[in-house]
DNA sequence: GAGCACTGC
């Protein structure tokens, strides 16, 4: 089918300037709809099956495991209730857990929190009567910790498979193995020597790697006189995915078998460009204004790569409104990111007043984890900012990259969520034709120290025989455990050591922050320890608009410690106490509550993302209820810091820099050039030594979260890693260089 | 002298 632009292009260059006003150059972009094939093979996803609800139901009784492809999180779950105990339904996100439960239990006329509920981080919403649950993945596989065979479950449907969150795919390889290990506990009861006559199923001498937890738990259920275990039915899985992919599910689940359920999506017209366009940012920018003269009333969603380029982008379009012919339409333009406060994010909500056209500007935010109403058209410039991981050097680096086609379509899919809708790609057929089917799994994009002490903890000691369904490399897995190894969570066996690496994987944080948290009493800094794994967890405390920049970093001077960036988070909860909870801060969920009103007063005065600092407090209620549990004495060290910058040495000693003689900073561990991220209070400040808490690759390599430190302690408090000759050495690679050209 | 997409326990 021949392309069909949409409007006639300019021809021969040449270009009026009509009126006496510098008008900008009303430059125009062609687009072509994409040919009828290539959208048909997007929407093929909506393959119709008859009654398709009762069709499911009959597919789950007579399989142990099933793909469901197609629309997702639907009432229909509810249907599977019959099934026996209790279903276990997760969501890659916490939202999603709550308003999809919330739905459920209105169309079964039940009270939310009864038969139906949902548990997610610091919130449980179920009850003894709770029949189906709603989670967050992570949920699931935590309590997987305390019961590895998932025994009060009877189905566990994973929802949004198709997004290949990090917890899901832990939980595909789990669930596997809790399967296999159910049909053998229901076939030969408790007798382990029976168990071993199976050794030659490859499947279940896989999972037979939970054999220690299982038999412990038959023992200890066997005291209790309760022979549940022997009962226990086989345990159903459903997979629930958007995408056309359900050979990949299917061969990775034994074959299971695939259905295909109708989608609601509208018919969205795709629009490519017939050129590449050098200035996607540009490109956006026309294509907005175009759409917005010549288009239907609906509202535009641009997808953009990050807060900068949205700021930018504001700006730029506020510029040209200006220039809009007399009469026409208005924009008002909406933007939306995750590091925004919550108080401006409900704007892009708002429904735009009468004689305006809203333009939201948003990142991947509004690719799944929000759905914007009224929008009916979609620009998508085909680009995303992506986080990468290289095992080898252990550096995250976050870039620019195109996007892959599963994520164009659901770009896309957002124009035709209440009718029809338009999807302008700001690239060509050819260029869709060549990006990636769908995105790399997060599993094989970060560091995974924190899947394999869960994975250990779950008994799961050949980590590295682990059955992914996409496997990451043998390095990233090897550095990992190396990691884990020196943090002491591991034993020279490999094995989980215990108590050390056992009360590691029980805290809900980064293995080197759980280390941090343990190894904090013996400084008697376990209070401000406790502040700052909480603070660090909930990332980006201080927020700071561009147009506001020297406001920003003006009130952040009162926060400010000379020694770092770790006392100034102590400083900011300490002056919220202080300033908002008036001076006792009881870490309780209806203490913090009370101050609801007052916090979002004072974060607003003092530059502060009170979304991050709320999330900080639940964190820290949460860890201190862990410390607590372990019979472990929170103490703080008041105003003398230097117990906790030795603490800080100690737990984080993998990470310290040394200035150079050029003023540079390099890595000691790697060895790498490094240099203070700008956000940091040391910035510009030179310190001769820091630890750090991260390292990330953008334009160069950055160290954030840092702390001044003496050399010195590094030595004293790690000798294991440090001889005194090591940190000396490090301080001046350089000027030896110098020496030996020199002479 | 300059920057942090998005989730989750």
């Amino acid at each position: 089918m021949p392309s069909m632009p949409i409007s006639p292009s300019l021809e021969n260059g040449k270009r009026k300037s009509s009126s006496a006003f510098q008008v900008p150059e009303p430059k125009r972009l062609k687009y072509g709809e994409a040919s009828r094939r290539s959208e048909l093979l997007e929407q093929r996803r909506s393959l119709p099956i008859a009654s398709a609800s009762k069709k499911l139901v009959e597919e789950v009784q007579k399989n142990d495991t099933l793909i469901v492809i197609g629309e997702t999180g639907s009432g229909k779950t509810t249907r599977y209730c019959k099934f026996g105990s209790m279903v276990g339904i997760t969501q890659p996100r916490r939202v999603a857990a709550i308003t999809v439960a919330t739905r459920v239990a209105e169309e079964m006329g039940v009270q939310l929190s009864k038969e139906v509920g949902y548990s997610i981080r610091f919130e449980d919403a179920t009850s003894s009567q709770t029949k189906l649950k709603f989670m967050t993945d992570g949920m699931l596989l935590r309590e997987a910790l305390l019961d590895p065979l998932l025994q009060k479950y009877s189905v566990i449907i994973l929802d949004e498979a198709h997004e290949r969150t990090i917890h899901t795919d832990v939980l595909f390889g789990l669930l596997k193995g809790v399967q296999a290990r159910r049909r053998e506990v229901s076939k030969v009861g408790t007798d382990p020597e029976a168990g071993d006559q199976n050794k030659q199923d490859k499947t279940v001498a896989k999972a037979s790697e939970h054999q220690t937890q299982i038999q412990s738990q038959m023992e200890a259920n066997s005291r209790n006189g309760n022979s549940k275990i022997k009962q226990l039915k086989p345990l159903k899985v459903i997979i629930m995915s958007a995408t056309l992919d359900a050979q990949g599910f299917s061969e990775y689940f034994n074959g299971a078998k695939a259905v295909y359920v109708q989608g609601r999506q509208y018919p969205v017209q795709i629009m490519n460009t017939y050129t590449a366009e050098a200035d996607y940012l540009d490109a956006a920018l026309i294509t907005t204004l175009q759409v917005h003269q010549e288009e239907l009333p609906g509202d535009i969603l641009v997808f953009l790569t990050g807060q900068e380029e949205i700021e930018n982008m504001e700006r730029l379009l506020t510029e040209r409104i200006a220039f809009l012919p007399e009469g026409s339409r208005k924009i008002l333009v909406a933007p939306i990111y995750a590091a925004l406060p919550s108080e401006q994010q409900m704007r892009v909500f708002e429904p735009a007043p009468s004689g305006y056209r809203k333009v939201i500007l948003a990142t991947n935010i509004a690719e799944t984890s929000l759905t914007i109403p009224g929008i009916r058209y979609v620009i998508d410039p085909g680009l995303v900012k992506a986080k990468a991981y290289n095992p080898r050097i252990g550096v995250e680096s976050l870039a620019v990259v195109p996007i892959s086609k599963a994520q164009a379509a659901q770009r896309s899919g957002r124009a035709g969520r209440e009718g029809p809708g338009k999807c302008f790609r700001l690239y060509t057929v050819e260029a869709f034709n060549q990006l990636q089917d769908a995105t790399v799994p997060e599993i094989k994009r970060c560091n995974l120290a924190s899947v394999m002490l869960q994975l250990k903890a779950l008994g799961i000691d050949d980590v590295l025989g682990f059955d992914f369904m996409d496997k990451p490399s043998r390095a990233a897995i090897v550095k990992s455990l190396e990691h884990l190894y020196t943090l002491g969570a591991l034993t020279d066996e490999g094995k989980l050591s215990d108590p050390l690496g056992v009360q590691m994987a029980r805290f809900p944080l980064e293995p080197l922050y759980a280390k941090a948290m343990l190894v904090s009493s013996s400084f008697k800094c376990s209070e401000e320890m406790l502040t700052t794994v909480a603070m660090l967890s909930a990332e980006s405390i201080f927020f700071t608009p561009r147009e506001k920049f020297k406001e920003a970093n003006a009130a952040r001077q009162r926060f400010s410690s000379p020694e770092g960036d770790h006392i100034t988070l102590i400083n900011v909860l300490r002056a919220y106490t202080q300033e908002v909870e008036g001076g006792q801060s009881l870490d309780s969920e209806a203490h913090h509550k009370k101050f609801e009103k007052k916090l979002r007063g004072w974060c607003s005065t003092n530059f502060i993302n009170g979304r991050s600092l709320r999330r900080a407090l639940d964190i820290r209620r949460q860890v201190r209820g862990y410390v607590e549990g372990m019979g472990l004495e929170l103490v703080s060290c008041g105003d003398d810091f230097t117990h906790f910058r030795r603490c800080l040495t100690a737990s984080f000693f993998l990470n310290s820099a040394h200035k150079q003689a050029d003023g540079k900073y390099r890595a000691l561990s790697s060895g790498q050039t490094v240099a203070i991220h700008p956000s940091s209070v040391l910035f510009g400040k030179k310190p001769d030594c820091v630890i750090f808490n991260e390292l990330v690759r953008t334009n160069q390599q950055y160290i954030r979260s840092l702390t001044r430190i003496d050399s010195l302690w590094l030595a004293e408090l790690a000798p294991q890693y440090y001889s005194t000759r090591d940190v000396e050495d490090a301080a001046r690679p350089t000027t030896q260089q110098e020496d030996f050209h020199s002479h």
